[in-house]
DNA sequence: CATGAATGAGGCTTCATTCAT
DNA sequence: GATGAATGAAGCCTCATTCAT
């Protein structure tokens, strides 16, 4: 008698888990092209070859991490459209997006670490090309609506902003003075009320 | 007669310059793990071994083009400091940062490649950790000294929105609407008469 | 009620037949080496495991597939022997071993790929070399029986003219003049009348 | 100083020729497939990597040894094509073919070894087809050219039992009895004097 | 009987580095 | 200073086979 389809699944799934996760673990801590196939496995406590029935090449342990990092970025969108104010807008941004960052930190690492060498990964170029687009044009779109005047360039430095934000948080998590730094940059964007 | 001291000072001189460029092109476009030795010496124009004259590991050479980036660094702080009010020092900052990085846009690249992943070559981590303590010292210094309520936030913010555009900057030279993004950053600095 | 003994068996000599029909497409299409054991329970419609029910190794597969072949031997030197004549008996020979190859055509030609690398198989050398001797041997004695001179030599030739028309004949099926290479061999061994 | 350029060319030759002869010993006795890498580099008594420096992969390796044995076609055929009756054309290909085989008879077991294999060396089916039908219409005019009638038969005829016979004396080099075949064939093609 | 997850040896290839000339 | 042949460790991946269910 056949195991269960069922029993199957479970198993598969449990251990492609395992794999995403030692995969991330190493990723983050010493590069993606530093990290062999065999370490991976090891890290995961399975057989080499067996990861091979879960990923055909070790780029696609690669994209299906960046894929979940995709995820973040839309609940971040999502969280930040609550904001009724520019000022809360940007505010719920970055709040939304420390949070995502800081629960999927080490995805985050190898996203930032690949951002500027995509040559690494076939087609990785013309992902980031279309996400930073698509991030680009959410902003302005957000901050338009938001009544904020010349919101391509506004949204052009709020990108910058973010972006660097987001890797300094990556990088020494405890240190950084978040919440200071969402106050500061989101008080930019609130209405002089004085006028 | 044997080639004379200077003109051999020269040939060696011109040979590392030549070897360097080749590695900044290469590194650049392909990726510093990615370029081989092999394809160093030929994209210079050079026999194989010829390279372990100049350099005594293609680490040694990676080190010797990120070293030359951190005087573009300086000579960008030198420049903000001449900037007498706040948003005169920003956009003096930003604005010397973005020619360095035009001028120097390989390196950059590369600079910017290695951020993430510093565990590829010995000794970066701490090398990047260094530096970005000095230039946050230095912002919060400047904007101290210039009035800036709040420094250590400030420059914090200042340091991730430099550290955002420059990146953007390497990645779409051509597109990136330096000259408006380095206005809006300013002014924000601008201290608001009376009002 | 568990299945009875007859209704396994059908489903067992079945699923034999199944895997040793996809053995034969697949070893004749990529060769034997380049064909996995996973390939063969895919292409055969059954689960990986499921073959080492059948056989114990992927040699095993090879062996019985081969075995198969040597009976076609057989029945092509039984129709040969009812040739009257020499000529006869020639044509009858080749007739039928064209038969048999347009029948069994991936078997042959999976058979004469390891003919020349018999290293593949443990034991295949061995196997090939009695072979050989049996037909040789065959050949001479029914030459002779027909009173043909310098039978030994000429079962020498007759034997490489057979396996060459042989090898042809798997290559190219469709366009290989058999009956008429067939009328030209056997023309050779009709008794010249007297002229 | 560096080494000259005539030295270099001809350790890179010297080299060039170990690894091929190492490379055809190998892959007669075990078979292509079967031969790795490491085995071939240690064969030749070189390092696993400087295989590399020679041909870019192990296929080419094979190639390099197949074309060598293209040559040996040409220099029978031209000898063939001296003789001036069928049969004496007939006994110098043989002659020769026989000839070129002993000389080079581990290539040319190599050779048919992938002859019914040809999947394993990308293109090569191409080449075996582009080859075989070179040999047929040589054959076909050559025997047209003296008077032999049905030439396309009769070269078809010819070219199976001239592949028979070398496969046989590739196999067993020593016992074939080479000469007497050669008079049994070539005696076919000589025109009886009385008619 | 049947399933497919799991194992780990071994294959091909790349690469930084050394060294004789 | 200059050349490129030579080295061998290490990387990614495939595959026959085993075994728990």
């Amino acid at each position: 008698m056949p195991r269960t389809q069922a029993a199957n699944d479970e198993v598969r799934e449990a251990t492609r888990q395992t794999l995403l996760e030692a995969a991330v673990r190493l990723f983050a801590r010493q590069g993606y092209s530093a990290t062999s196939i065999r370490a991976l496995a090891s890290e995961a406590g399975v057989a080499l070859g067996l990861l091979y029935h879960y990923f055909p090449s070790k780029e696609a342990v690669l994209e299906a991490l960046l894929a979940d990092g995709m995820a973040d970025v839309e609940v971040t969108f999502e969280a930040a459209r609550q904001g009724v104010t520019a000022a809360d807008f940007v505010r719920a941004l970055l709040w939304s997006a420390g949070e995502r960052l800081k629960a999927h930190r080490s995805a985050w690492q190898v996203s930032y670490g690949l951002r500027h060498q995509p040559q690494v990964v076939e087609g990785l170029a013309g992902t980031l090309e279309k996400s930073r687009k698509h991030m680009l044009s959410f902003l302005e779109a957000e901050l338009r609506r938001r009544d904020v005047p010349n919101a391509r360039i506004e949204a052009e430095v709020l990108f910058a902003t973010v972006e660097g934000i987001g890797q300094q948080l990556v990088q020494r998590p405890r240190a950084y003075p978040l919440e200071e730094v969402i106050d500061t940059v989101a008080s930019r964007y609130a209405r002089r009320r004085t006028r």
